[in-house]
Parts: structure tokens; sequence; C-alpha cells
DNA sequence: CGAACTGTACGATAGCCTTCGAAATGAGGG
DNA sequence: CCCTCATTTCGAAGGCTATCGTACAGTTCG
């Protein structure tokens, strides 16, 4: 566990997970974050092209750190998420490759 | 396309995908369609150790027969419900694998 | 110090989701 | 034709979710 605001590895349940890959914005900020690397919050949300306050960009995030999706390490005032690749595909192996290797178009409606 | 009340292979969204399979009942539900093989409703819901009313069971078969996940066949009175299997490999390689590949120990609390 | 920047916390709103029971629909059997 | 079995539809309750704006807190820089 890397502190009290992300799960341990063992903690991770697979509905939480599919919930917090269910919603468009989080998916593309994880789709985002996969093509460029571990970003602080602002770079992800234009890498994403998500067009959506900064409050509710900071709610998705915290949806997908606590259901252990990604990671947030603070470099001075900024926060920098990146994916948790090796707790996901040790607890369930294949989900974030399948979701990674969707095709965009089926993305969106 | 089977009918009106299925999406054809080409209009599943992975959205909506990961959405039906978010919730803890559709997913014990789908799982234990893997197992058992088609089945009607009744069947499915005592083979998935689903403890919720009819009309709550039909509203989660209904979620996953809309996001594509599921197929419903009419035999005499009963539907008889089966996984898209095909459709959802092709659309999501490695998706269904993954959901049901997981331990049973990471999907409930 | 004060200004600018990054992001969180709070409170509100609106919509959606799960769940139920009761009523309705439809098939099959006497 | 009625009764039973399988399932859906309807309407309602309660809770959760996404979204926003504003206010706040920590960092960096002049």
């Amino acid at each position: 566990m890397i502190d009290e605001t992300h799960p341990a590895a063992a903690d991770l349940r697979l509905p939480k997970v599919l919930a917090a890959l269910a919603d468009p914005a989080r998916l593309l900020a994880v789709r985002a974050l996969d093509r460029v690397g571990e970003s602080p919050c602002t770079r992800l949300q234009q890498a994403a092209g998500l067009t959506i306050s900064r409050s509710t960009f900071s709610h998705h995030q915290r949806v997908l750190r606590e259901a252990g999706v990604i990671q947030v390490r603070v470099r001075g005032s900024q926060r920098i998420l990146s994916l948790r690749r090796d707790d996901l595909d040790a607890c369930f192996p294949g989900l974030l490759d399948a979701v990674l290797d969707t095709a965009p178009g089926l993305i969106e409606t």
C-alpha cells in the first residue's frame, strides 16, 4: 500500500475497477495516461481531451485512485498520476490490456 | 442484429459493457452463465446464487442485454439467456476472458 | 510578502440506478 | 376456458453519481 488514500493490491475488487473504468471521461483519462505516461492532472486532462472543470476531473481522479486503477505521487505543487499496471495485471490478468487495446471508435457513442 | 431489443455487434460500446459488468449481481450472473451455459432466467439466478426479486433480476438481464453482453431467445414461456461471446471477443479482445478468469475472491467486498 | 499556479474540499443540483411489490402479459396444460 | 408458471412492466423509494462554481490550501517565483 502506498498510503491511506490508495487501496493495497490485495484489496482491489473487480466491480469497483469496472465501475471506475465505465465512465467515458475516466476511460479516456486512463487510455491517455497509458499513451503519455505518468502526468500531472492538468496535462493528463489535456492529453485526454477532456473539457470538464478542474473539480470534476479531480473527482474522477479520486474514483480511479480509490478503485486502485491509478496511483498519485506528489511532486511540488503537482500530483503526478500513473497507472497501477502491475497490480492490475496481477489481480485481473488481461483486463487492462483489453481496455487499452480497444479501438477508439468503440469508446464513444 | 438478433432483433430490436439487442444491439448489433457493431454497436457495442466499451463504457456500456463495463457499466453492465460493474454491478456485482450482474457480474455473478455473467460468470454463472459462463459456467452453466445458456439457461432460462430462473435457473441462472439460482446458479448465480442471487437472492433478489424476480423483477430486479429482470432489470439486470435487460441491462446486460442492452449492453450486448447477453442474448435472449424465447423458448415457450421461457427466455433462454446466453453470452454473446463471439461479439464481445471481436469488439473487445480479452475483456470477457479477463472478467471470467478473475478469482472469485476478487468479486465481492 | 504577494501573486500565480495546481489541485482539493464543500455544497448544491439534477439525473440515473438499484431495488421492491403489484399488476400485466404470454405460453402451456387440463 | 381457466389456471399455473415464467417473466416483464410499472411506479415509487432511496441512494449514488456526475457536474459545476466557489472557496481553500500548498508551492513556486518574483
